[in-house]
RNA sequence: GGAGAAUUGGGUGAGCGGUUGAAACCACAUCCCUGCUAAGGAUGCGUAGGAGUAAUCCUACCGAGAGUUCGAAUCUCUCAUUCUCCA
């Protein structure tokens, strides 16, 4: 959630970052109109209750000494009527502001570039040159059912299009890639964690998932639980409403999930193949950390997700998102994207976030910093998403027959 | 599935419906004492919001939510979790 206190007083300033993003500035007017007046309605409402208190504190003296307390129990019950209508008030606007406040995204740094689409993202750099093909390399769905390694039509089948089902190699390399993926991270000090796919909305909306995009996700009949769409969500909550000891920070943590979207907005994008599908696996990576040290992080974990790729010699390039681009809870991200040559183009494959304090806000995570409780910082980024990953070598590592290679750091977890 | 019990501050654990935000102990912090790896003493020690330059004051919070009452940690209801017993 963004600072409803900086929004009062520096407004300025404030609604020029978001309107960035595109956030209305009406509604930013609003937002700050009854912000104010929530904070009248609740002094009202405390000096009724101070003196409320007071009252019943004397009640129960004069009761105590005999006295008679017709008068004042005559006073106490108008106050109480009072009481209660202005609390009624500042409940409304307090729930008014808060669904309010809750569906405006983060404010985006100001490094990041102004733009509408993934087309005026910055590329900052290429790593590894894609290299060149003596023949026309194929796209990754042909490669993959040709070598029987993923069947698209019995996915569909199991479940409803865009499911697919991995056999033999295509299944043996996934599950070597989450396990190289883990240790990978766990070198560079990530602690591994296995949290729940399903998460009920208090979660949902620490992260920011909710209550703007419930479109995008599974829900449970009959429960508040939904499928994780990232393990972003149930690591980054699993502190929420705690506050740390600044010595537990930063917290490293990496996790490997399924993960589960509707894609509602996507129609007809990517229907082949495995690029976008309803369930995929991904290894994700979340740190909560103290402001100061939250861009070393960053830097830390953009290149932890870079040299998982370098490791299996897969072409990228790491580009920074513009604000068309940024996704709601992020401040600024940067996204990697993997060459596909099948596909002549770079496809994103990880997307790295820091939230700053958006999602600690939200999920009320705090570290104490000598004295004081402040919010902390919470980043994640992908490190990364499986199946893109396979694809990625699929086709890069294709040969002219339609076989294809193994990548050397994943040999060992194949026992070769 | 049925019956019962519990849920209090970092921890253990008190708490008659009315100066209880909450005893005590432990832990922790600062200081004092003591020439010594210990002991003793003093003080402090929850969170959030608000007012004030400040000292300080006000409001809310004793699993969650609702209710009874002038007043609830204390009574009632619902839910959650944990434990015990029975199937």
């Amino acid at each position: 959630m963004i600072d409803l206190k900086l929004l009062q007083k520096d407004f300025d300033t404030m609604s020029a970052k978001l309107m960035r993003k595109g956030v209305n500035a009406s509604l930013l007017k609003d937002l700050k109109t009854k912000s104010e007046a929530l904070k009248v309605a609740k002094q009202n409402f405390e000096t009724l209750q101070a003196l409320q208190n007071s009252m019943s504190k004397e009640f129960g003296i004069y009761k105590r000494e005999g006295k008679d307390i017709g008068e004042l129990k005559a006073k106490v019950d108008a106050n109480k009527i009072e009481i209660t209508k202005v609390l009624d008030i500042q409940r409304q606007k307090q729930e008014e502001l808060e669904s309010m406040a809750m569906a405006i995204p983060n404010v985006p740094d100001d490094t990041v570039p102004d733009g509408e689409d993934d087309n005026d993202n910055i590329e900052l750099n290429k790593v590894l040159i894609p290299k060149e093909f003596s023949f026309t390399p194929k796209e990754h769905w042909e490669l993959a059912e040709e070598n029987g390694w993923i069947d698209f039509e019995r996915g569909v089948k199991l479940a409803t299009s865009r499911f697919s089902v991995s056999f033999g190699m295509g299944a043996k390399l996934e599950r070597a890639l989450i396990n190289f993926m883990l240790n990978f991270n766990a070198a560079r000090g990530f602690e591994e964690v296995s949290v729940p796919s399903l998460v009920n909305r208090t979660a949902l909306e620490g992260t920011g998932q909710l209550p703007k995009f419930e479109d995008d996700l599974y829900k449970m009949q009959g429960q508040e639980l939904f499928l994780i769409p990232t393990a972003e969500v149930p690591l980054t909550n699993i502190y929420q409403d705690e506050i740390l000891a600044s010595n537990e920070l930063p917290k490293k943590m990496t996790a490997y999930t399924s993960c589960f979207r509707k894609e509602a907005g996507a129609a007809g994008r990517d229907t082949r193949g495995m690029i976008r599908q309803h369930q995929f696996h991904k290894v994700e990576l979340v740190v909560l950390c103290k402001p100061d040290e939250s861009e070393v992080i960053f830097k830390d974990m953009v290149s932890c997700a870079s040299d998982i790729l370098t490791a299996l010699k897969l072409p990228h390039r790491i580009v920074n998102l513009c604000t068309g681009d940024l996704g709601f809870s992020a401040a600024h991200t940067t996204d990697i994207e993997v060459w596909l040559p099948g596909q002549n183009q770079y496809r994103e494959i990880s997307s790295i976030s820091n939230t700053r304090e958006f999602q600690a806000r939200r999920a009320k995570i705090r570290y104490k910093d000598g004295k004081k409780n402040l919010f902390l910082n919470t980043l994640n980024g992908s490190s990364l998403a499986v199946g893109r990953t396979l694809l990625a070598i699929m086709e890069n590592y294709q040969n002219e027959d339609g076989s294809i290679d193994i990548p050397e750091v994943l040999k060992p977890y194949l026992g070769r």
